[in-house]
DNA sequence: CTCAAAGCTGGCCGATCGGTCAGTAACTGA
DNA sequence: TCAGTTACTGACCGATCGGCCAGCTTTGAG
């Protein structure tokens, strides 16, 4: 047998298989079980395991990188908004992917191909808390950073109560109100 | 050489081998090296790898499981400023487990000891929630509840710029804020 | 002084890991 | 028809893993 898109399919299982074991807790021969082939076959689509975790991971970190852009021109205000409507959306689409990186993150941290997300979250950072510049709005936007892809993380254990619409709106809204500067 | 506080240093070394490079990226010579001991010296004073694991977060669970107590016989609105300040304590006190914790997530959610955290945390949730029961409180919930944490976790990792009494009150003014009924 | 317990070591074990390699079946353009 | 490329396999490799064990010191009570 002979299929045209095993490299998807190495990717699809890889994804599943790291969100729910972690990196280092998922084999190669897990992976090759799961989809349905030889461990052998991985390796001749991937130049290593460490290859196959960078290739999920690229679109999700190319997105961050176009958000980044869009938010470079904006001005303070618009930008806010725009840094946390689009991050909610980008942390919602990609929830297996950040399970992944969550799931790893200490090992992860000293990748090369990740420091730039860390350098792309930090300038995230700056736009949320504004130019204030005081104690309680960049902790405020830490907080919100974190914990928006932590229920994108969590949001697969048990919380299928809210749909998808629901989540979106009350993430902004519960992001929105704990940047907004005190009344 | 024969040491008194053996079983301290291997935990200790261990929290912070784990933190750096998670529990399946640990392995015990790395933490034999570390303490400065062999291999099998670890395991006479632990059953397994496993039990240090547990063994080093069951202070920071009993803690969790204090904090619990404590809120139960409370009224609704001081339940939730205690909630607030109580696990913003905690995950500042026991920074080095929660990085532990959040590394390995994925593996430990099916372990016994940590099914009892999920239920606390859950409890936490519904506290912090508040009696509304509106899909924005929940969700702001629980992105306080992880948020806090993942900072946490992140703030060993160049966010040295504040005090602990600056990030605790900061990270309680943004939690706060993030859980008020809008005005 | 004796001796058992506590604390610890070096060496070894089977299992599993990521990765390599020679070989092969199927498809494809010349 | 046939050479060449693509997709893949099974067997195998060295390294590393967690864990076990026989035996060696050190310590302290009787």
């Amino acid at each position: 047998m002979v299929r045209s898109n095993t490299r998807e399919e190495i990717l699809t299982s890889a994804t599943r298989l790291f969100a729910a074991s972690g990196y280092k807790g998922t084999s190669l021969h897990d992976i090759a079980v799961d989809v349905g082939c030889s461990k052998a076959a991985l390796l001749y689509h991937f130049d290593s395991k460490e290859a196959i975790l960078t290739q999920l991971c690229a679109p999700a970190i190319a997105e961050l990188e176009q958000l980044h852009d869009r938010l470079e021109g904006l001005e303070s205000a618009p930008a806010r908004t725009a840094a946390i409507e689009g991050f909610v959306d980008l942390s919602m689409r990609y929830r297996k992917e950040i399970q992944v990186i969550y799931g790893d993150l200490p090992g992860l941290l000293q990748q090369p191909s990740f420091a730039r997300v860390h350098l792309l979250t930090q300038r995230l950072c700056e736009i949320l808390a504004g130019p204030s510049g005081t104690p309680v709005s960049a902790v405020a936007a830490k907080l919100v950073l974190a914990g928006i892809p932590a229920i994108a993380f969590a949001v697969d254990q048990g919380m299928h109560c809210y749909s998808d619409e629901e989540l979106r709106a009350a993430l902004i809204e519960a992001a929105t109100r704990a940047l907004a500067p005190p009344t």
